[in-house]
DNA sequence: CTGAAAGCGCTTACAG
DNA sequence: CTGAAAGCGCTTACAG
């Protein structure tokens, strides 16, 4: 059987309310030294841990923060930004539960089930679904992926990435460029978003509009788009890729074409995956400061949760360009 | 305020039992149509959810799965995995909540907090958690690197792994082979155990014991392990890499040192990343149905919540040589 | 076919 | 400093 609070009350010969003062040191309860050992003492001899479903029925809240995490297969970076703000939040006592949520169940039915403190949107919420939830009283961290004025939300300007691979680009005496956009569907809400700063970029410095070429993580594929690029009116001499895996895939179509990067044609990725390293030549990349990212998200959690707290500052200069031997 | 099954009995016009049995559809009781209407109807109106929290009080029970990740960063392979057990279990109902574990908090404080009805385990399980949650009614299913004859247990055998790799570069006419491991220690218990089958397979088939050297995710590391195997009385003819990467490393090592792959060395990989077809040459790897193994957990789960369930059989044969140009 | 009532385990005014 | 009691929202015997 389940060891409750009132057995730890009878085993201590106290009553529940001075076991639940001493379990969770009310603030501005003053307890006897003795009494709160006993109860202590009790607890522990019974190996009492208290019903968080009664706590959460009672209170209407847990130290449950949902993370919820959109069908994206973003990968490693996503896993370190989790890990991290886990990491953070465990210091202050709250546990992070993360769902894959690919819509086969209602988020509503989710958070309900769980009576989290707060949500984490790693991708934009509905706005139906934030309502509710902010409703029920629940602090809710959105995200966005393009420039976003509300302060409680955390925003990875996916433009200022296709951006800064052009102005690298450029720097290196580049003009013709070329973007290589995934295959995968799901990853439009970034790639395309990508593709804009590029396309931004480009038209701000004058240059021609960049190509553009689907590219899948195959040789083949790769080759296709590479031929296309050299083929053009003015060849293609730099290619700024969607992540480091396309830009692995271009290095591959440019060295079965013969090429040399970056002599003949330069390309950059994105993410710093271990791999871009020890590509050849080493891969060019962008590179993200996910600890700030992480740190500003546990921030704005806590923040949410307890308004006497400063809400962090958003990170800036989250991107960067690490450059190797492929540009 | 929070919308209640009592809102919802008093807008229809019945009483609490009667929203109840309509909203869960209590089997052998019988509700006339219009009534059910009438209840379906409020709640729809008044927009009710149940409260979790309270459903768990009165049952102690949830639909929650909580799945525990210990902090590996094994990376895609991993989330592949949790992504299908997570689609599989939706269509019964359940939701899982997936946690990192990374020791900042006791296990004991989540599961009591998160209310699971089951709980996943990708690790294996301290003893005593897998007692606690036991007694407390949560169905454990845990995880075992080695072959382990408890029915109720995902099991990954590592050993195979070595041995599949083995197997694979004697078949094309090696003897002297090395083992690329990982330098991040937190690999050890997947590294160690592969290495295992490695050694035990040179053993079965005659070969001189394999050869040994970390290899961190940079070309210096990789450069200095192939000179190292290449110096030695019978040179290394053919390396067996922890993973994909490490592979990866190792063919860049290569490559730095004039060697022709897989002329001089051939290299086997584990995993299959989808950045394994596009090195030069296409790297040879031994791939992991993931799928089958998805569906043997989520089998698992459910037969383990639901005794008249037939527990689902064990995969076997969920390793595969994925042969390709390394080899 | 439907309702009144108990109880899951907790916290917290309210009294002493 | 401590206790008796109410109530969070639900489900389920138990009566009708």
């Amino acid at each position: 059987m389940r060891v409750t609070s009132a057995d730890v009350a009878r085993e201590s010969g106290v009553s529940r309310t001075t076991v639940s003062y001493v379990l969770n040191e009310k603030p501005g309860v003053v307890i006897t030294d003795a009494t709160r050992r006993r109860v202590l003492d009790a607890a522990n001899r019974l190996g009492y841990t208290p019903s968080a479903a009664a706590r959460a029925l009672r209170s209407g809240r847990s130290d449950l923060v949902l993370c919820v995490v959109p069908d994206w297969t973003i990968g490693p970076l996503l896993d370190t930004l989790i890990d991290h703000v886990t990491m953070s939040l465990a210091q202050h006592g709250l546990s992070v539960l993360v769902h894959i949520d690919r819509g086969s169940r209602p988020l509503a039915e989710l958070w309900r089930a769980v009576t989290p403190c707060a949500v984490l949107g790693l991708s934009p919420f509905d706005a139906a679904d934030a309502r509710a939830m902010a409703r029920a009283g629940i602090a809710v961290i959105g995200s966005a992926l393009d420039e976003d004025p509300h302060p409680e939300t955390f925003v990875v300007p996916q433009q200022a990435i296709g951006r800064l691979q052009v102005e690298h680009l450029v720097s290196r005496g580049h003009r013709a460029v070329a973007y290589a956009a995934p295959a995968d569907d799901r990853l439009a809400a970034f790639a395309d978003r990508r593709l804009a700063g590029v396309r931004h970029e480009c038209a701000r410095l004058g240059l021609p509009a960049p190509r553009l070429a689907r590219v899948d993580l195959t040789v083949e594929s790769a080759v296709a788009a590479v031929r296309a690029w050299r083929e053009a009116g003015e060849p293609v001499t730099a290619v700024a890729a969607y992540n480091d895996e396309v830009a692995l895939a271009v290095l591959a179509g440019a060295a079965a074409e013969g090429l040399d990067v970056p002599g003949d044609l330069a390309v950059i990725g994105v993410d710093d995956i271990p791999v871009a390293r020890l590509a050849v030549p080493a891969l060019t990349t962008v590179w993200q400061a996910i600890d700030a990212q992480a740190d500003y998200l546990a921030g704005s959690v806590l923040a949410a949760l307890d308004p006497s707290l400063e809400p962090p500052a958003r990170p800036d200069d989250v991107f960067h360009v690490l450059e190797r031997a492929s540009t």
